[in-house]
RNA sequence: CGGGCUGUAGCGCAGCUUGGUUAGCGCGCCUGCUUUGGGAGCAGGAGGUCCCGGGUUCAAAUCCCGGCAGCCCGACCA
C-alpha cells in the first residue's frame, strides 16, 4: 500500500451513486441508524454530539432574542387539530393517532382496548396546542409580545423515510410567538429568518438562499412562509429551516384575542419557525467527501482528538503523559473564535493508532494529531486537517498549541467558501425561454452515471410572472420553485445576489419581475 | 396509497432455477505472532430460529399457499 493512493474510505463515491454514498456516511461515521421501528432512527452518540452542539448554539440566539422555553405535550386532541382548516388539510395524511390507551391479553397475543372517545393525534408541529393556551394566558396588549420555543420530537407519517432527512419521528426546534401587530409579527419572522441565515452559514458553514415560498410550498395555514435553501453536492435542493407569518389564521382559530389600549378587541398575528436533526442531513450532503464525514469546526463535538501512537513499549507511559499534556494546553487554555473554549479529547483506546485515525477522519473530525515516541522526545505534534487530503504537518508543541485556534477557523472558513463557490457554480440565471430550463433540467448531471442517479445539474434562477401554472411549469422534471429569493431586511424586496436575466416569466413568457429559484429538491 | 424488487452471521452478499453431507464468501469481531508515523500481514477462532406460519416430500434456505418486514420508482413532506 505504501506509495500509492489509499483508495477513498466510503464506498460508493458520491460521484458514483449519491443516495447510496449518504447512507454508507452515516454508518461509517457513526450518526445514526435506522431503529426497527419504520421509519425512525437511532441517532449515536457521534450524531447527538453533533445536535447537541447545533442546539446549544440555536438556543443561545433564540434566547438572545427574548424567548423562553417551554414544553408542551406530545399528545394533541384531535379537536384542536381541527380549528385551522388549511392547516388540518395539511397535515391530516401524515398523523399519527393514539385511539387506545390500554392492551389486553388475548390468545397470548396483545391486543388494543379501552377505545378513546376522542383519538388523540401525536404532534406534528405545535400551533394547534400552544394556540390554546395562547389564547388563555393573553387577554391585554400588555401580554404581548408572547415570546416562545420549544425544543421537541414530532411524528409525521412519511412514506419515504430517509435517515436525518425525512424521518417518521424528528427532534426540532419550534419558535411560537403572538403579537399585538401584523408589522410586528412580520418582524419577528423575519427576525428569526436571518438567524437561521447566519446560524446555518455561520456555523454550519452552509451557503444558503434565503427566500420566501410560492402560495404552493406554504406552511398549512401561513400566510407567508420563508426557508432557506441549501444546494447538496448533487444539485439538489434542501429546506434548512423555514419562518412562518401566520398571521391572524391561527389565533382566529385558537381564539387568541387581547384588548388593545383603546378597549377594542382583535385577533394576536402570530409567527413560528423551526429547524430540525435535518440540518445533520444537511451538513453530510454539503461538507461529506468521499472519505467520509466532514464537521465544521464550530459544529464539531470533539474539534481536536489526540491519538497517542503506541508500540507496545517502555516508551508508551512518555507518549501518552505527553499527549495528556497537548489535551491538557489546548483544551485549558485555548479559545476560538467565539471565545468558547477548544474541545480536544484524547482517544487512549487500546486499537491501532492508523485505525483510530482512520475512524476519526470518517467522522469528520476537523483536526487529528497523531503523536508518538518521536514527537514526545523532539517536543513536536504530528496533525492532519481533514479538509486537506495532503500529508500529516508537523509543528513544534507550543507552536501547535497557539495556533490551533486560528487553525479552526481556518478550516471552518475553508469548508464554507468550498461550499459557497459550489452553490455559485451551481446556479443558472440564464435560462430565459421554456426550452432552456427543460434544456437545463432534462440534462441532469454531468455524466451518465450521474444522471442515472438522478443527480441534478443544480438551481435554476429565472423570471417568473407568478401564476400556478408555471410555478409547476417543471414539475415533470422534477424541478419545483424553492423559493423566491428575498432580501434578509425586507421581505417584499428581491435579493440583490440572487437576481435571474431578462425580464419575461421563463414559463410563459409574459413579462415578469419576480426571481424565482427552481430546482428539484429533497 | 399504486408499480417493481428483496428478506440467509453485526454489515454486504452467494447458494434457490434442477430439493440431498457439517449452509458458504467478503468486511467486521475475538486470540496469537509479526507489524505499526498513509488507512497492516499470517495463522487460528467465535458468531446462523436461512423473516414468520402452514403445506408438499423420506428429505425444504431451495417447491407451493398465506402473513409480516424492508428497499427502489411514483404521488406527499422539515
Amino acid at each position: 500500500m505504501a506509495g500509492k493512493t489509499p483508495s477513498p474510505a466510503i464506498s460508493p463515491t458520491r460521484e458514483e451513486d449519491f443516495p447510496a454514498w449518504y447512507q454508507e456516511v452515516v454508518r461509517a461515521a457513526d450518526l445514526a441508524e435506522m431503529a426497527h421501528v419504520r421509519g425512525c432512527m437511532v441517532i449515536k452518540p457521534w450524531g447527538f454530539g453533533i445536535w447537541e452542539r447545533l442546539r446549544d448554539v440555536l438556543d443561545g440566539e433564540i434566547r438572545a432574542r427574548g424567548h423562553e422555553n417551554v414544553y408542551f405535550p406530545l399528545f394533541i386532541p384531535l379537536s384542536y387539530i381541527e380549528q385551522e382548516a388549511a392547516h388540518v388539510e395539511g397535515f391530516a395524511k401524515e398523523m399519527a393517532v393514539v385511539t387506545h390507551h390500554r392492551l389486553e391479553s388475548r390468545d397470548g397475543k396483545l391486543v388494543p382496548a379501552g377505545e378513546l372517545e376522542e383519538p388523540i393525534v401525536v404532534r406534528p408541529t405545535s400551533e394547534a396546542i400552544i394556540g390554546a393556551s395562547m389564547a388563555q394566558w393573553i387577554q391585554s396588549y400588555r401580554d404581548l409580545p408572547l415570546l416562545l420555543n420549544q425544543w421537541a420530537n414530532v411524528v409525521r407519517w412519511e412514506m419515504r423515510p430517509r435517515v436525518f432527512l425525512r424521518t417518521t419521528e424528528f427532534l426540532w426546534q419550534e419558535g411560537h410567538t403572538a403579537h399585538a401587530t401584523s408589522t410586528e409579527a412580520m418582524a419577528e419572522t423575519m427576525e428569526m429568518f436571518g438567524v437561521y441565515r447566519s446560524f446555518a452559514e455561520d456555523f454550519l458553514a452552509i451557503p444558503v438562499v434565503p427566500g420566501e415560498k410560492p402560495p404552493s410550498e406554504r406552511f398549512p395555514g401561513a400566510e407567508r412562509s420563508f426557508s432557506i435553501e441549501a444546494m447538496m453536492q448533487d444539485g439538489k435542493a434542501l429546506q434548512a429551516g423555514t419562518s412562518h407569518f401566520l398571521g391572524q389564521n391561527f389565533a382566529r382559530a385558537a381564539g387568541i384575542d387581547f384588548l388593545d389600549a383603546t378597549g377594542e378587541r382583535i385577533h394576536a398575528y402570530t409567527t413560528s419557525w423551526g429547524v430540525s436533526t435535518r440540518l445533520i442531513g444537511a451538513l453530510i450532503m454539503t461538507h461529506g467527501d468521499d472519505d467520509g464525514l466532514c464537521v465544521p469546526p464550530r459544529a464539531a463535538p470533539h474539534q481536536i482528538v489526540v491519538v497517542p501512537i503506541l508500540r507496545g513499549e517502555e516508551t508508551d507511559a512518555g507518549v501518552i503523559e505527553y499527549a495528556r499534556k497537548l489535551v491538557g494546553s489546548v483544551g485549558a487554555r485555548q479559545r476560538d473564535s467565539a471565545g468558547e473554549p477548544l474541545r480536544v479529547k484524547l482517544d487512549d483506546r487500546p486499537h491501532r493508532a492508523v485505525d483510530k485515525r482512520w475512524q476519526w477522519v470518517k467522522r469528520g473530525v476537523p483536526v487529528v494529531v497523531e503523536v508518538g515516541p518521536r514527537d514526545a522526545a523532539g517536543n513536536t505534534v504530528s496533525y492532519r486537517e481533514r479538509t486537506s487530503a495532503g500529508e500529516s504537518r508537523s509543528a513544534s508543541f507550543d507552536v501547535f498549541v497557539n495556533g490551533i485556534g486560528p487553525l479552526l477557523s481556518e478550516i471552518q472558513s475553508t469548508l464554507y467558501v468550498r461550499a459557497r463557490d459550489r452553490l455559485d457554480a451551481g446556479i443558472a440565471r440564464d435560462c430565459t425561454t421554456r426550452a432552456e430550463a427543460e434544456e437545463f433540467f432534462a440534462s441532469g448531471g454531468e455524466g451518465s452515471e450521474s444522471r442515472a442517479q438522478g443527480n441534478s445539474r443544480g438551481f435554476l434562477l429565472a423570471k417568473w410572472c407568478g401564476s400556478p401554472e408555471c410555478e409547476v411549469a417543471f414539475r415533470h422534471l422534477g424541478a419545483t420553485i424553492r423559493c423566491i429569493p428575498r432580501s434578509p431586511s425586507d421581505p417584499d424586496s428581491p435579493h440583490p445576489s440572487f437576481l435571474a436575466e431578462g425580464h419575461s416569466c421563463v414559463a410563459c413568457g409574459c413579462p415578469a419581475d419576480t426571481d424565482a429559484l427552481f430546482a428539484q429538491s429533497y
